[in-house]
DNA sequence: CTGATACAGGACTAAAATGGTCCCCAATTA
DNA sequence: TAATTGGGGACCATTTTAGTCCTGTATCAG
């Protein structure tokens, strides 16, 4: 299901409901309360997101989390990275890290075009936007069409350009 | 890492060897050779897939694999959930399905339309994208600015480059 | 200084998902 | 009829995941 772990959904919901008051530090418990999930759980989650750097820690009483910096500076990506490890939809088709079947496969190259593609789409997703209540107002600037699926030394086609406006 | 599993790879690796000589058959065991993986597991990979509808299969002497389908008309997305069903980055936030939790987490609206772009992103990719040696030069046509994340009863906010701008 | 608060780090366990193998049956063709 | 080839499971080993807990350390109030 190409889905999230746990996890990184609470670190979603955590961080989310901490940016909605990014002045005030957060205790663990409280959060954990306020978010209606174990205690430990949440405060195990909070510890990966401080290391990763999105979240900043004071100890002792009046201690708790906040933001290490705006919530418009912290992506999606930077959370799930946070939790799982960098964004990757392969690690390239069944070695480990080398993929030395790189030649019999034959989708490397495209499967890590998409890969980036989702990547960016994540990257462009700020917790900002995840943490605003209701539809999304912000503008979000999907760079997709930038990144396209083309080689770099081979231009896109012309006249592709004004499609994408289809669906939904 | 939001990963997919190997078995998805597979999946995608040997489709698009079969999508690579669309015309004729192709045995399990020639298959798994070709692509240098053990048969067993190609096997029940191909099983899947044909589940899933994504190929058809012929029993028997000079029987084998075929596409169900031209492999312009097979999507990443279709591969994908076949092996590990439905594209979704989140079933909510933490329940099983229902997520009693959507009032406390509060992101569950924005992660699906997250999740709703990851899906178009996937299924604007097809089989034949993926077979095609070498940097993709078909023109794929990526939807992701129709999708957009605004709400649909709201027009996104004009000029509030303000924020978005920043990063990456 | 002392004690309460709250995070840090990591060990540990239980449960589930994953990857992979194997076996027997059914269909097809020569 | 015999050889080929897929269908459907059962099955197992291993890894990952989720979650708990414990011990230590920093910070603040009084």
């Amino acid at each position: 299901m190409l889905k999230l772990s746990k996890m990184t959904d609470y670190a979603a919901v955590v961080m989310a409901r901490i940016a909605r008051e990014p002045d005030s530090a957060h205790a663990a418990i409280d959060l954990a309360e306020s978010v209606q999930l174990p205690h430990p759980t949440v405060s195990k989650t909070l510890k990966a997101l401080v290391r990763a750097g999105l979240l900043e820690s004071r100890r002792g009483a009046l201690g708790g989390y906040r933001l290490a910096r705006p919530a418009s500076q912290i992506t999606a990506s930077d959370i799930i990275s946070a939790i799982e490890g960098p964004v990757a939809v392969t690690e390239c088709s069944h070695a480990d890290g080398d993929c030395e079947l790189v030649n019999t496969c034959g989708v490397a190259d495209n499967w890590q075009r998409v890969s980036y593609a989702i990547s960016e789409l994540l990257g462009s997703v700020t917790l900002a936007h995840l943490a605003s209540s209701a539809p999304l107002r912000m503008p979000v600037q999907l760079p997709i069409q930038a990144i396209s699926l083309y080689g770099d030394d081979e231009p896109p086609p012309r006249a592709t350009a004004a499609n994408g406006t289809g669906k939904r």
